[in-house]
RNA sequence: CGGGGCGUAGCUCAGCCUGGUAGAGCGCUAGCUUUGGGAGCUAGAUGUCGCGAGUUCGAAUCCCGCCGCCCCGACCA
């Protein structure tokens, strides 16, 4: 992409709605702009990140056995007076009258609307296990919507939702989950540490948060620093028993502020991590708190009805899009780790016009897109300043130098965001270094 | 939902107390000079001063009502 042509509104002071980092970030860096409170517009840049989350989720969802569907996002009221939810779940949800004055909502989570797609499709035990599950927009009236897209009303979310025979193999369905939330949260740079949780309004009696511990974290969090070193699972075979590996996570202190025990602290001593942590996931096994009411039920192996174990499983896509931005940046904006960064390689032309300069940048501009790399090419005419202020602004992890000095030796300076220094390099070294 | 704050140019903000018909910096447009970390000079364009009612000869400014947004707390992916 030429950035001559791109729409990237960045700006260069904080605006003053702004307070937390994450938020500032995303303004100036021309990712989103508000539309009204807790809900945003998402601009080139910003899409093309949550583009590569939901790219990491989706994958790791897919590996895990999860399908993906898509279910709508204004629902019947009728599913959720069925479940007993529809009046306990209070004003963060959006109620709407349809022309025939039916009573419609705006979906905060999909466990009514899923949970009648299997009872209406699924009739024997032999059709399980099942995991379904959608990325899509929800919408809760928050009371008090703030720090940008970490709290908004409507926001992205991916809800899975596993439906199994019994506890035993429901207790899989929930292991599989914790498995490929650990490599999904890993793969995007973020240490996501689970912590044991209250099943909150959703019910349940099983269930992790998972937890990103970053300096504006909304709650205080504590945790053995063994947890913050513990490598995610390689090379996971999801059919196989997952237990150990989540036995090997769960038997490590970790807790919020709510579930701390006070005891812990002397037990582990050094080893203590007190910190702040953004919730980006979220699991439950509720067993038949939906089942039960809705009437989900299979033939078992008996010839007899059998009411289904479910359990739901979040992570809040739009909301990591800040929780990766709190994890890492400097003064100047934006580290993004490679895999989520909206351009892995950025080219600072510095004297556009300038035949040498036009023609070395126009070469790896050319070369990187034949290779299939998102590449950013700064190829307007502005100042040196300009150029890596704003490079450095929206945090491309690659960034490809070329001046009248460098172009007249032959050099190109390969810089990495983040890191300090730059190193001169032949066109082709940086080529290779960059595409590593 | 309790408490607090703020709405003036695209952004950051001054002006309001003490009423006289709107400003600065950045950004934008044009030109010249500059050119390796958010340049300089010159000339421009841009505002229903959040909305509505009121007081007044006259309201961004004072009064009343409403709306929007932000922050702190209680609740949540």
């Amino acid at each position: 992409m030429r950035l001559s042509r791109y729409f990237l509104p960045t700006l260069k002071e904080n605006p003053s709605e702004a307070q937390i980092v994450s938020h500032r970030l995303m303004l100036r860096a021309g990712m989103v702009r508000q539309h009204a409170a807790g809900i945003y517009n998402w601009l080139p840049l910003g899409t093309k990140v949550l583009q590569n989350i939901i790219a990491i989720v989706r994958d790791e969802q897919n590996a895990a056995g999860a399908q993906e569907i898509i279910m709508p996002t204004i629902q019947s009221g009728e599913l959720w007076k069925e479940s007993g939810r529809y009046d306990d779940y209070g004003p963060e949800m959006l109620r709407i009258k349809d022309r025939h004055d039916r009573d419609m909502l705006y979906g905060p989570t999909h466990e009514e609307v899923v949970t009648d797609i299997f009872r209406n499709n699924i009739k024997s035990y032999r059709d399980l296990p099942k995991n379904l599950y959608q990325i899509h927009w929800k919408f809760r009236d928050e009371v008090r919507p703030r720090f940008g897209v970490m709290r908004g009303r409507e926001f992205l979310m991916k809800d899975a939702y596993s439906f199994d025979i019994d506890f035993a193999r429901s207790k899989h369905a929930y292991n599989q989950m914790f498995v490929a939330y650990l490599r999904t949260f890993a793969r995007m740079g973020l240490k996501a540490i689970p912590m044991k949780a209250d099943s909150g309004p959703i019910g349940g009696d099983m269930s992790h948060e998972f937890i990103v511990l970053a300096d504006t974290g909304e709650s205080a969090v504590f945790c053995d620093k063994a947890l913050l070193e513990k490598p995610a699972p390689q090379n996971v075979n999801y059919d196989d028993d997952l237990q150990h590996i989540v036995d090997s996570w769960t038997s490590i202190y970790a807790a919020t502020d709510e579930k701390h025990d006070l005891s812990q602290e002397e037990k582990l001593g050094a080893n203590l991590v007190k910190a702040r942590g953004i919730e980006v996931g979220h699991i439950f096994h509720f067993g038949g708190k939906y089942a039960e009411p809705m009437g989900a039920k299979v033939t078992g192996p008996d010839g007899n009805p059998v009411t289904v174990m479910m359990g739901s499983y979040g992570i809040g896509v739009s909301r990591l899009v800040g929780a990766i931005i709190e994890a890492s940046h400097d003064e100047n904006g934006i580290i993004w780790p490679d895999e989520v960064a909206p351009f892995q390689i950025g080219i600072i032309n510095l004297k556009v016009g300038d035949a040498a300069c036009d023609a070395a940048c126009g070469d790896l501009y050319a070369k990187l897109k034949a290779a299939k790399r998102e590449v950013l090419y700064d190829d307007r005419d502005e100042r040196a300043g300009v150029k890596f202020a704003d490079m450095d602004l929206i945090g491309v992890p690659w960034q490809l130098v070329i001046g009248p000095k460098g172009a007249a030796k032959g050099v190109v300076e390969v810089k990495r965001r983040g890191a300090a220094g730059k190193e001169e390099l032949s066109a082709d070294a940086a080529l290779a270094k960059v595409m590593a």
